[in-house]
DNA sequence: CCGAATTAGTCTATGTTGTGGACTAAATAT
DNA sequence: ATATTTAGTCCACAACATAGACTAATTCGG
């Protein structure tokens, strides 16, 4: 609901533009940031000032040579103060990444494991001492973390950070962000749509896409205008169990010729014959493809097909600029980029005029615990005054 | 792109919370004001004193008795000074409709024709005479009506009020918003769209759902927490191209086995033998289905089992928290809701708690055209401020 | 019927924030 | 060395919201 805007409301949302702005331009002068925001010199100055205190940007001694004039100081983020954490659990790998207010990782830990074997407290106690390892690194090196991501392998409950259902994990109704106890505030969220936020901040650059990750099951993450699509209960996005082909295949959904029937992970092993859960990894699809196996290729063209069937659907309902391809159709991408255009492009073509570019995905199992750590840094820039509060209580302890 | 804000926008701001929380309750008194909004009884009262004087308000004479102490004013949005135009082009009727403020419909103006058979020209020609008699009349009441929105069936450039494609009047690239020239602003936007608004403002007042709107076309908008999603390029919502079954019968978009194929109007006529344009409306379907004609009722379960299907994909990936059917699907409903909602039902029960309510719409072929003038009346309450400053520079010519 | 209690709304002094223009600082051009 | 130009700061001021005193209008209790 929208809120009364007050004196600290306008100061919050002007601290926040003027953050902002440095980040998108890497770095200012006062004066080309008043120019951008439209603030006056005076303002900017002020509010610079309180960023330069809160320890969010700090001032790069070189000056900005150029023309006449006396040259400004550039003023850019900081990345030696904030810090977020970002988590991932799946089916077949925990990853864990802090990253600074300035978007870079400041360091990367993953575990390679197989979470369907285990259950769900011994797995979030694998987590958990990863991440309290991190954290503690971090602060080590003078970051606070303010918050942690985590990315979850399906439909989560954003306010009570509880999973709802992961069948690919076959967990239900675990209170993961609660268990994890990380000492930070942590916000737990879908896979796909926080790989869709990492492609939007750590990737293309992209504002306007639809993000496929394509793992054991298939997600998608919608991000329009800059902002994630979450739809009206948070569970948008679900591409792997569009329809197909109706009658199709039985889907573990209940439903028939769901996506996931043909380009899920399992698709691509059940078209070699074997199925043997992890004896291969998506590797081994590749090297098979990297060999000209017909069967491979085969199930390939499928799944191509069948995503640019269903891909062909989602941008008649949701039209995205672009279509980003990650997960395992990252790597598999020479081999089904192809296909998926052309369906997509056979269906589409009369209606629009021409069908979204389709991308492949830069940060490949990355991007969901990139994108986790930076949701949390947008929230810092969103509203900078209330971090650099509890910044300074923190420093200045309570006088008594 | 976020703004800076000043004193002013903050004025602005708070001016259109007032407003809108008048809207809502219906009628508040200052001090209940002052609650809802947050900010003090002082500021609420200058706030109210603005918009009276701007006209946007009124004080209900009345005074509210209950319990103890001074009663206090009443105030509520005035009727009697803003309206708005709302126009409907659509293939085979013309619709205006005058709406005030307070969202009283003021004046109906209908036409019914077969645009197909015309120019757009002349279309537009008739349109513009239906609206300029509206603007008139309501003028003469004391209306200021101050702007109009146009509902068009297809893709339209929001920016340049130009449809693109409109396969069902088989227009292409007409500057419709520039040619009709009322003398007011005027938006145009895709017919789905503001039927969802429409109902969304004038129907059954939920915030999250998916219109469904069956005409010969079958387009759709999707409101989610108040407000319409577009899209990155304005053209989501094309449900009548989402896929039912790949390889199915050719579509006119060039793709096969399309929504529209199985459950667009046109679907019905064929289901009858007769395809005469225009010899029978819905109605004469409703009719043979109240007869219990038995074509007709395949056709219906067809019909259903196809948008089930369509809705089941659009759910996965939009989430809406209901199902709104309009257009054709209102009448239709008692025949075809059943079947739509056990479809849907059918493929999603397992991934979600429970597949969303299926509802019918409620306000038939008005939707639009309430929809466009809604739209007007939003900008209103966005910014009373912006109004107000045209209503006093009308008042009160320059002084020279 | 009158005073106390209660609630609505206004008025006045004050605080916070951004503005505008004068001012100082630091560079280049001549 | 001086004029010009641009960056950044300082100070008086304007716009807006706030806090609390004040006035207004009602009900309750005797």
């Amino acid at each position: 609901m929208a809120q009364a805007v007050r004196h600290d409301a306008m100061r919050a949302r002007n601290l926040s533009l003027v953050l902002r702005e440095v980040r998108t331009h890497g770095s200012l002068t006062r004066a080309s940031l008043a120019e951008v925001t439209g603030l006056t010199k005076t303002t900017v100055s002020k509010l610079v000032g309180d960023l330069l205190d809160a320890g969010l940007v700090v001032e790069a001694g070189a000056v900005r040579a150029g023309e006449r004039g006396r040259p400004g100081v550039e003023v850019r983020v900081s990345g030696d103060r904030v810090a977020a954490l970002g988590l991932e659990l799946n089916v077949d790998y925990l990853a864990v990444r802090v990253v600074d207010l300035a978007r870079r990782v400041r360091l990367r830990l993953t575990q390679t494991v197989d979470n369907r074997l285990s259950e769900p407290l011994d797995v979030i106690g694998d987590l958990r001492r990863l991440a309290l390892s991190a954290l503690a690194q971090a602060e080590g090196t003078g970051l606070r973390v303010v918050g942690a991501g985590l990315a979850v392998p399906g439909p989560v409950d954003v306010e009570s950070g509880e999973i709802h259902n992961a069948p690919n994990l076959g967990w239900r109704n675990v209170p993961v962000g609660a268990a994890l106890d990380l000492g930070v505030p942590i916000r737990v969220e879908n896979e796909a749509n926080l790989a869709a936020l990492g492609e939007l901040w750590f990737g293309v650059g992209r504002a306007d896409f639809l993000y496929v990750s394509g793992e054991i099951g298939i997600g998608a993450g919608l991000v329009v205008n800059g902002a994630l699509f979450r739809g009206a209960r948070g569970f948008a996005g679900e591409l792997g169990h569009v329809v197909v082909t109706p009658e199709g295949p039985q889907c573990r959904c209940g439903a028939r010729g769901c996506l996931e029937q043909y380009a899920g992970q399992d698709a691509f092993f059940d078209a070699l014959g074997d199925r043997g859960p992890y004896a291969h990894g998506i590797d081994a699809i590749v090297a098979r493809l990297e060999h000209g196996d017909p069967a491979t290729l085969a199930a390939c063209d499928k799944a191509g097909w069948a995503l640019g069937v269903a891909l062909s659907s989602a941008i008649n309902l949701v039209d995205p600029h672009t279509i980003v391809l990650g997960g395992i159709y990252a790597p598999l991408f020479p081999w089904i980029g192809g296909v998926v255009a052309e369906t997509m492009g056979g269906r589409l073509a009369q209606l629009r005029a021409q069908a979204p570019p389709v991308e492949v995905s830069r940060l490949g199992s990355e991007a969901a615990a990139l994108g986790a750590a930076g949701q949390v840094l947008e929230t810092v820039v969103a509203d900078p005054a209330a971090l650099s509060e509890r910044l300074t209580d923190r420093r200045d302890p309570a006088p008594r």
